[in-house]
DNA sequence: CGGTTTGTATACCGATCGCTACATAATCGA
DNA sequence: TCGATTATGTAGCGATCGGTATACAAACCG
């Protein structure tokens, strides 16, 4: 799974809006992106087929792989963009000053993300990539470390927490981070499955009544 | 997804093993049902193809074809088998005296399913299916169904633990199902990610806290 | 035994898979 | 304006997809 950095600025351009010398393409890379992340997150990697991603962009096979390199390649791009939106989620509920407010803010947040309504149901990183025939494990690989690392982002914040006394030293930041992960992909899970937003929150409830 | 009854005792054998009059099946049935349940269960639906499935029973596409009418059909057989499996466990769990233990007995039943040795990690139901194009929800349909029904049989059985005061009265035994079904469907998902059982039991006792 | 029934193996179907060769169009620096 | 460069549209590549026509093999019944 090489990351060859497609689009990256180009270092060398002060302000200006990059403009190679060739012809200009015809379609936004971002807004292709978006398209090709909905399908995935719909459809999971295995189902969707290049066709559907040109037709979905509006594209021709050929500016698809001059564009990504590969189907995999854009693959990664939009779960790339995914783990970007949820970055955002992610990030606020860490901002939380305490261990429950945290709990609750970042599940709140799964919960909003997975039934946004003009987005698929569920998480792109549990039910996009199954698919991977016996030796091709590149894409189960990705969607697996992209949960760790939401994961490790929560056991770090609990670290902090406890060392300015906001979780009691007996407690394990670990072992709180990995039951407040997997409420969480339950709760994406749940969502794939079509229960709404006032159901799931109920869950909530019981999950900070743990750590509270 | 209909149902066509295949292989069913045909009702009119007294005891004898059923041996219609043409030439004899040269593998069994049930054995193949289970090499088609690990692929399906590891690969999910989308990313296992014929070749594989008749590859790893043994047979031709005919066979194949004549025993079970089509990809999609000896899924559901592989998703039916695979729900009498985990149909023993949750039996176990919900003959359980009180809600503290049903809840102990299930989530480390689905734990010890999710993390067999000899088995894909993780569960069917949640990785194996996402695999649909527009409009063919079949597939989906029917894993959503199944998870659907375990949290159902939880709610039950936590009615009746209700109604014998096992479980306070301002409780509400649907959300209780439904934050058990979580927590056992994040847990299958940890596994699916490579988790271990001793790190997934931790989990257990939280979701066993909030209950107790 | 012959006739019927059922499963197997070979070989292959049209459709679609991910992907690309090729010629053309549109922009650049000079 | 002229190459050089880059993207596009057309058309199609070999491989594989799910599924099958056909002929043969192995059991039954009479």
């Amino acid at each position: 799974m090489t990351t060859p950095d497609l689009e990256k600025p180009a270092d060398g351009f002060p302000l200006s809006r990059k403009r190679g010398r060739g012809r200009p393409r015809a379609f936004d890379v971002d807004e292709a992106v978006d398209r090709a992340l909905e399908l995935f997150w719909r459809q999971g990697y295995a189902a969707t087929t290049v066709a559907d991603l040109t037709a979905a962009i509006g594209i021709n096979p050929p500016s698809l792989y001059k564009a990504f390199g590969s189907k995999q390649e854009l693959f990664e791009r939009a779960v790339r963009r995914y783990a970007e939106l949820n970055g955002r989620v992610l990030e606020v509920a860490l901002a939380c000053p305490d261990v429950e407010s945290v709990v609750r803010r970042f599940l709140t947040g799964v919960i909003e993300s997975a039934t946004e309504a003009d987005c698929p149901a569920g998480c792109l990183t549990i039910q996009g990539g199954t698919a991977c025939r016996e030796g091709e494990h590149e894409v189960t690989d990705l969607l697996t470390a992209l949960r760790r690392a939401v994961q490790d982002a929560l056991e770090h914040r609990f670290e902090q927490l406890k060392a300015e006394g906001g979780l009691r030293a007996d407690q394990s930041a670990s072992a709180l981070a990995r039951y407040v992960a997997t409420v969480g992909q339950g709760l994406a899970v749940q969502a794939g499955g079509g229960a709404t937003r006032e159901e799931l929150m109920t869950v909530v409830e019981f999950s900070v009544r743990t750590v509270a």
